[in-house]
DNA sequence: TACAGCTGTATCGCCAAGCAATACATTTAG
DNA sequence: CTAAATGTATTGCTTGGCGATACAGCTGTA
């Protein structure tokens, strides 16, 4: 029987089909404490937890309370807020560590560096994204071309289009068309049809080569790395400045060492 | 009233001072499900995580679900047991580009790689331990070494040194003798005094210098950032191979240059 | 081929853990 | 000086989480 005295219970049960008899509320509502950092560009008050959690802020209290006291929030510096913790990093460093396509890929990465000077980096396939999840940077980069777990849309950058380019047709297609196409750079491809007939492209030359899509003044090659059932995994890539190359020259001399280099982390999988 | 029929109640309730009506016992079980994998070597099945966890196979199953229905918990590739998920990396991304000592010591440290072809990391204090949060590779590393998350001991890394070296000698002095000192090479020093009197070298010099203590065959230097305060955030750390320095050239070409850095970073703190 | 010991999955009734509401002392913003 | 934030603390109600238990599907082994 529905209570008119509470007047939450009405509203969304923070998401999860109702008869999932499994489903931990608490729990889940304690990881989307944490998103709430998600879109937050610095330290956020219990309010802004609460909202951005979709909680009241009672429960934001307890659960920031919890978390903190685990290690997993911790206030600002100035006292003013609250940040994620340090302890997420070592769910970072089990997650890594764990994986076996980084497990392989990492002493095949190190071993590329010394042939290439370029940024490369190697990232996991999440369907509309991937994540970066080794990076070997080169001289000058920005801010967030240097950290780990960075997302990164797979329609537009040469690693998600790489990853893409290994999936059956329709699928690619789908994902494509759920994911929102945001125009980050003039050159950006925003129209379905042409970045299916660049994924085609894609498969024939065994690379993706995206320019100017994702970031202005940058050139990328992306080669995926398959499981067995020649499923994407994840991708490498390499980038480049378009100031030091033309698109022909990057990818002449960057595409066969990626390739090379996923060939031998394929052979695991 | 005490139910002898609940076998459980009766042990531990989880951690926590039973005591704390803000502790959310379901949602910090989520985190102990999560950091189950953190002396894991490879997938865990349920009834590993709920002995790691300290919980029973129901609520094991019950948070594992929950915690999958999140992408925080992934099934392994070959279906047999669980590993992190990639919305791990998610909180990553967050913990990281949200540290403000992180975002003034980025590009400070991608500055240092111009001078430098050694190894470069900088990671943020925890007291026991330090924990990578960037990190720019030379040419030939290992797996461990390239890996975000990943934390080592204070008391005998040159970032952790460095960050001990700028506590008050009382404070030092307990984190030492807290920690387990761990003999990880033929070279590491466990001796407490002896430890006390390296960080006051350190303290004299402006920079830690370790050699073979932590890994055999590597020496690194260590410098702290501090706040105003002069409490220490973390590190910056070069590592080189005792195959091509000797200690006296490695420290005289590397700490200066590591100094100028944290310099930089300290001014905004 | 049966069996023992694993997996992961599913169900259920009980009750205490988690809940929302509320109050409040401080600090910040206007 | 007020108004609206902040974080903190308490309480009584009730439903969400609990542990026990059962089971189907593998895997290896005797």
């Amino acid at each position: 029987m529905p209570d008119p005295k509470r007047p939450h219970s009405s509203v969304a049960s923070n998401f999860q089909a109702d008869a999932d008899r499994l489903f931990v509320r608490s729990a889940a509502r304690a990881i989307h404490v944490l998103s709430a950092f998600h879109d937050a560009d610095g330290p956020l008050s219990l309010t802004d937890i609460a909202a951005k959690a979709e909680i009241d802020r009672s429960a934001a209290q307890r659960l920031v309370h919890t978390l903190m006291s685990l290690g997993h929030i911790r206030r600002s510096a100035d006292d003013r807020g609250y940040l994620p913790g340090l302890r997420l990093l070592d769910h970072t460093h089990d997650t890594l560590r764990l994986d076996p396509v980084v497990q392989v890929a990492t002493p095949v990465i190190l071993e590329m560096r010394k042939s290439l000077s370029e940024r490369i980096d190697f990232s996991l396939y999440d369907e509309t994204r991937v994540i970066y999840a080794l990076r070997m940077q080169s001289k000058r980069e920005t801010f967030y071309a240097t950290l780990v777990g960075h997302s990164v849309p797979t329609f537009c950058t040469a690693g998600g289009r790489a990853t893409l380019s290994a999936l059956p047709v329709a699928e690619a297609r789908e994902i494509i068309d759920r994911f929102p196409l945001h125009q980050y750079t003039s050159q950006t491809n925003i129209d379905p049809d042409s970045i299916m007939e660049r994924l085609e492209k894609a498969r024939r030359d065994g690379f993706a080569l995206v320019e100017n899509e994702f970031v202005m003044g940058e050139v990328a090659v992306g080669v995926p790395i398959l499981n067995r059932q020649g499923r994407p995994l994840g991708a490498i890539h390499i980038a480049g400045s378009l100031s030091e190359w033309s698109v022909e020259d990057f990818s002449r001399s960057t595409a066969p060492i990626a390739q090379e280099a996923a060939r031998a982390i394929n052979a695991s999988f």
